[in-house]
DNA sequence: GTACATGCAAATTGTTTGCAAGTAT
DNA sequence: ATACTTGCAAACAATTTGCATGTAC
């Protein structure tokens, strides 16, 4: 899949280093944290315009946005995937599609609900990492 | 399932009210929704009071609190389930587990990702209602 | 050159908190 | 009697918006 700066219309700095965050993250970070790790080495940014570009990649499907008690965080992997977060640390990991039945899960949801499902899909588990649990 | 009115210590009139309305609703109201709801007959309540009956019901797991792009919202039936979310109007329906392979889901989610699942989760797939996609 | 992006500050919205007064048990 | 609940208002936090300035194309 392309990289997320291909695809914006006009390639800022900010966004440059927006997207160069996101490229690869695996942290599901929220639009602060995406502010916090780049002011930096961009002192002017501002988190306006993180959300800014957070919307213009979402608007392309670029980034997943998730809805977690504590706000929202984002998730460049947009393909169809579950996600599992931590109660105690927060701490959030993706479970590849084919390692569940995710295929026959959708069928059965739509089948049973009679919606039509979009195919980017927020799944969020819920329960405790292996780290805390210890 | 006992009456949610019967499991908190002290039963105020106003957390009568919010159990009653609670009850079998299907709707998935929002903090906002229930105040709204009950302001009418109960012209003292208070938001804060909503809020703080929500918490003692989530306490004691009588309640699910789903998380959503708009905020909370709340469930009374805690069994595991999933959610579906209208994209267009908002609605959001309850599937029920006999009709999803929910429980393979779990043990595979589980497997994959290392987490010791919670027993209540939230599991949310979004799409569009057949009325809105008509 | 133009349309779009930026940064700042103010506005909004959802939720929480502090506290004095009230009430269920 | 006592501990918990209420309601109000203020505090907070996350996100959005308005607008003058700046900049990628």
């Amino acid at each position: 899949s392309k990289a997320l700066k291909a695809q914006l219309a006009e390639l800022t700095p900010q966004r440059r280093a927006i997207c160069g965050f996101l490229e690869g993250n695996r942290d599901h970070p929220s639009a602060a944290d995406i502010y916090a790790a780049l002011e930096g080495e961009h002192p002017s940014l501002s988190l306006a315009t993180v959300y800014n570009t957070l919307e213009a990649l979402k608007a392309r499907g670029l980034v997943l946005e998730l809805a977690f008690d504590d706000g929202n965080r984002y998730d460049p992997d947009t393909r169809l995937h579950v996600n599992v977060v931590c109660r105690v640390c927060g701490r959030i990991r993706d479970v590849p599609s084919e390692s569940t039945p995710l295929r026959e899960m959708g069928v059965a949801v739509g089948r049973a609900s009679g919606y039509r499902l979009e195919a980017r899909q927020e799944i969020v588990y819920q329960g405790t990492c292996p780290e805390c649990a210890a």
